[in-house]
DNA sequence: CTTATTGTTTCGGTGTGCCTAATAATCTGT
DNA sequence: ACAGATTATTAGGCACACCGAAACAATAAG
């Protein structure tokens, strides 16, 4: 029998490995492990087998991490956890948006189930964190937003930016100080020549701004497309 | 330089080194704190050496450990963290003061500052927890009431609760469950012959009740006296 | 098709915090 | 004052999570 909690570095491991392939296809490799949990890779080496060894994960020396079904059910425990510390320290303590990454990293692991039932109920059960990650239910049923990067949408689409990369802190603090949030409404103007800059329009008919966005910032918003306005605007030509 | 913040293990050490001489005045021994941490004595002599190499106590061998200045800095932060999480828990989440000690023993180890500081803030910086243990301020400073075992006590004696020990979450149950909570009124009644229980009488004069204590009860419990109460039975006489 | 290059794993070793068992110091009762 | 009990420390080891360097696979280049 395997009762025994998993450590707070297991957690890590499992959730980084799941996180990798949450907007993306491809399994995490060796290499990509390491730099992410900002470990070396022989630490990798030796902790995938102790995760294969508790069936979390399935590997093949050489070749990719996948995990096991046990390793899914762990990993999105862990992105509940994350996601709602998240939205529990903007909504009850006042963090600003780019200051809550760091601490629900340490606190995922130190909290215990009830404190996690009673934060979401608290916060009324959301679905989504304050960067618009999907927040898994209990149960680990998760809705995934369909979302596409920003940086691959063609000229004149339109939509609602539905997730915002919390990757750098950098950035989101840039786009809190431009005002740019979670479901601001946001059309592509078109791109400048060269592989130059996406021009984007933000905001509201009414009130709507033009912003010239480096690849990192483009790359790092996620929009969900209108439908409403996809279709006016095939009808339009 | 010793800048390197201190483990777990290391803050909850000087945690209860401090707490052991908060309501008594004797230093605390190895063992006590072996049997207070839950681990083998030899653990302790290790890790008191380490304690003593990083300057947070003063120890000579086979006797008793006292805390540094600096010791006692990381002490009282530590217990200003372990309480204002307890109020947190209770106040904000719905906990009940059975229910907090063991979340907070973990969350004190992994909170920001920044964590505690908007926490007080949202508490309104109370001055003490649910079982009636002063917060230090974050300044370091400590408002100690002064109180009293209820068990040690003279019979006719009057006073407020002001403290209940959270050492047995059971009688915390148990007087949950008797609606017996900080601030009641509370009178020494007698005693029973041949070493009995405390006889006791808690309430409001209007609807108050009265209480067989056996001595775990009473000792857990500690009493403010109510000076306007005593003048007024000194003038009685 | 052999050789670089890159990615991955293995090996030996570190630091922390815990354990049991053995030893040493202190305290107690006669 | 001293044997025996109690309390504390040391010795030797273990589990965990990490590291750098060396060995090894897989792949890309000549
Ligand atoms: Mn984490
Ligand atoms: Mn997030
Ligand atoms: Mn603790
Ligand atoms: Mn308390």
């Amino acid at each position: 029998m395997k009762t025994s909690t998993p450590s707070s570095s297991i957690e890590d491991y499992v959730k980084v490995i799941y996180s990798f392939t949450e907007w993306q296809q491809k399994p995490i490799t060796s290499t990509q492990l390491a730099q992410r949990l900002g470990v070396a890779n022989s630490s990798v080496s030796e902790m995938v087998r102790k995760l294969k060894d508790q069936g979390l994960v399935d590997h093949k020396p050489y070749s990719a991490v996948t995990l096991t079904a046990d390793g899914v059910r762990l990993a999105l425990s862990m992105v509940r956890r994350h996601r709602l510390i998240e939205t529990f320290l903007v909504q009850e303590l006042g963090y600003r948006w780019d200051e809550v990454h760091d601490e629900a990293e340490l606190l995922e692991h130190a909290v215990s189930d009830t404190f996690i039932d009673r934060m979401a109920a608290k916060l009324g059960n959301p679905a989504r964190d304050p960067h618009g990650d999907p927040i898994p239910a209990a149960d680990g049923s998760v809705r995934m937003p369909s979302a596409h990067r920003l940086s691959e949408l063609d000229d004149g689409h339109t939509g609602r930016i539905t997730r915002i990369s919390d990757e750098n802190p950098e950035l989101l603090r840039y786009l809190a100080a431009e005002d740019i949030d979670l479901d601001a409404e946001v059309e592509v103007v078109g791109r400048r020549p060269f592989g130059g800059p996406l021009v984007v329009r933000i905001g509201s008919a009414a009130a709507s701004r033009e912003f010239d966005f480096a690849e990192e910032v483009a790359s790092a918003l996620w929009v969900h497309s209108d439908a409403a306005h996809t279709g006016c605007n095939v009808a339009d030509l």
